[in-house]
RNA sequence: GACCCCUUCGUCUAGAGGCCUAGGACAUUACCCUUUCACGGUAGUAACACGGGUUCGAAUCCCGUAGGGGUCGCCA
């Protein structure tokens, strides 16, 4: 009987730059898969490149983890350079055991032999001129190529794919050891999955064609067979390629526009998954569906309209005092001055009519600044164009309408007005818009009763007072 | 160029040979609600890339074509 295997996945980002978000989604399912099976989530960090490695991007990788709600099992993260020695290791075992061998082409020669192969209309790859040469220099630099094999073929089992077979013939001998004596992406990807015992490994199509080299790593040494998934890539609403030159964003700036972690989790998890015709997916039913099956198999657009949507939806799930301390930061900035604790009480109140409105947190923020302004408040260009004459009369008639009201309930206010209005032979809007010109210095705001009550009294005198 | 993959409404997708006159969501259009803008409600427009097979029957299976993407580094 087989023991049922712990599942263990993995996340390996470069920290190269942000967090990219096709790599978030990756993220997500293998932390999803991980989730749904009692398995292990674990995060390495793929440093090598010594050039192009940064602190802060290791620091963007954790921050964006951890805002997207994504945490990883192993405390100590691996970080792949400190790992070199037994990656390298690993390349000398498999020299000794004539599974690979040294080459000791320059740069410039093997420039030469593509370039000659490109101009014939030949395949690109390594031709393998020094496979089995033994008339080795002394003292000259050499890498370690891997020495595949060149007849039959390779099929890889994949959970997307389905199995794709190669014939071993497409395959060159690839480095697995610089000759500066570090080893390379190929080698050390998968010393490490099994080193850490990953045995399902989620991601990124483009890495689809390496699967078949890495493969030969693995039989080469005998080790165990992962299993993968190849996710389809996330394309640009244009339908290009998803780059950072193409709109392509890291994880903080989607923080920073104002989107919900949940929300993003929801959006990325639809964009490339299934569960029927659900579309608003919980986290914890996230964990409790996913699967490998329903992935779909071709690439998806970015569609940041589809984004906004789902976020409106998470933002009125959110508790409306949760929500006014959100955006307290942002209308911090939008104003100068600091959000007092009672303003926050205040937002939390007038929540219920502000949240409907926004897409977004920045939305939401710059939606809402009108309550915490200090007097007098700018005008907007439909507040001025309301804020006519005969606009300003009917104010000034409201100005005592309303003072004289002991009941500042929404309610109370509302149906204070309408009487005014009717008795004057005008109409809501009549009153109503020019009392949001003076309340919010807008044309457009949430419903203007509720508005004036949330201010109370005082402040919406004031106000009136400030336009006439 | 070689190899590999992909192709259902504008977009994300459902669809495992008859349940499909192809469903849902976002977007869009119209109407309703309404003090503005939204929200909400109702209705609508809109897709199986193309061509051949297989089958009683194909969006679903096979082949080809076209289009798109990925990979071909001593980058990851």
């Amino acid at each position: 009987m087989n023991a049922p295997t712990k599942i263990v996945t993995r996340f390996p980002p470069s920290p190269t730059g942000f967090l990219h978000i096709g790599s978030a989604r990756t993220a997500l399912f293998s932390w999803l898969y991980a989730r749904h099976h009692g398995g292990t989530f674990l995060l390495r960090i793929e440093d090598t490149d010594r050039e192009r490695s940064t602190q802060a991007a290791v620091d963007a990788i954790f921050e964006g983890m951890k805002w997207l709600g994504l945490d990883w099992d192993n405390k100590d993260v691996v970080f792949q350079f400190a790992r070199r020695d037994l990656h390298a290791k690993v390349a000398y075992e498999m020299l000794e055991k004539g599974l690979a061998y040294k080459c000791y082409c320059t740069q410039a020669e093997l420039e030469e032999m593509r370039n000659h192969q490109k101009a014939n209309g030949l395949p690109m790859r390594y031709d393998g001129r020094w496979r089995d040469r033994t008339d080795h220099p002394k003292d000259l630099p050499f890498v370690v190529r891997l020495k595949a094999p060149q007849t039959g073929e390779t099929t890889v089992k994949d959970r997307v794919r389905g199995e794709v077979t190669v014939q071993n013939s497409q395959l060159d001998d690839m480095v697995l050891l610089r000759s500066d004596n570090t080893p390379t992406y190929m080698l050390s990807v998968v010393v490490d999955d099994h080193d850490m015992g990953v045995n399902t490994i989620i991601r990124g199509d483009d890495h689809f064609t390496n699967t078949f080299r890495q493969v030969q790593i693995i039989k080469a040494m005998g080790w165990p067979m992962p299993e993968y998934a190849h996710v389809p890539l996330i394309h640009g609403s244009d339908g290009q390629k998803f780059s950072k030159r193409h709109g392509a964003l890291g994880v903080d700036e989607y923080r920073k526009m104002g989107y919900l972690p949940e929300a993003m989790r929801n959006y990325l998890l639809r964009l490339g998954w299934s569960h029927g015709d659900d579309e608003f997916i919980t986290t914890k039913q996230a964990i409790e569906w996913f699967n490998l099956e329903h992935i779909v198999s071709s690439p998806a657009r970015f569609d940041y309209v589809k984004l906004d949507s789902v976020n409106a939806h998470y933002m009125r799930e959110m508790a409306d005092a949760d929500l006014a301390n959100e955006i307290a930061p942002r209308l911090q900035e939008i104003t100068g001055n600091a959000v007092t604790d009672a303003q926050v009480a205040m937002l939390a109140k007038g929540m219920a009519g502000l949240k409907q409105r926004a897409k977004n947190l920045k939305e939401l923020a710059e939606s809402a600044v009108f309550y915490v302004l200090s007097r007098p408040l700018p005008l907007n260009d439909g507040a001025k164009k309301i804020l006519t004459t005969d606009a300003k009369a009917m104010l000034a008639q409201l100005r005592t309408v309303i003072d004289g009201l002991n009941d500042f309930s929404a309610h109370s206010i509302e149906t204070a007005i309408k009487d005014h209005a009717t008795a004057q032979g005008k109409k809501m809007g009549d009153a109503a818009q020019p009392l949001r010109a003076a309340l919010s210095g807008s044309n457009v705001s949430p419903p203007i009763f509720e508005v004036a009550s949330i201010l109370g009294k005082q402040e919406v005198l004031a106000r009136i007072n400030d336009v006439l």
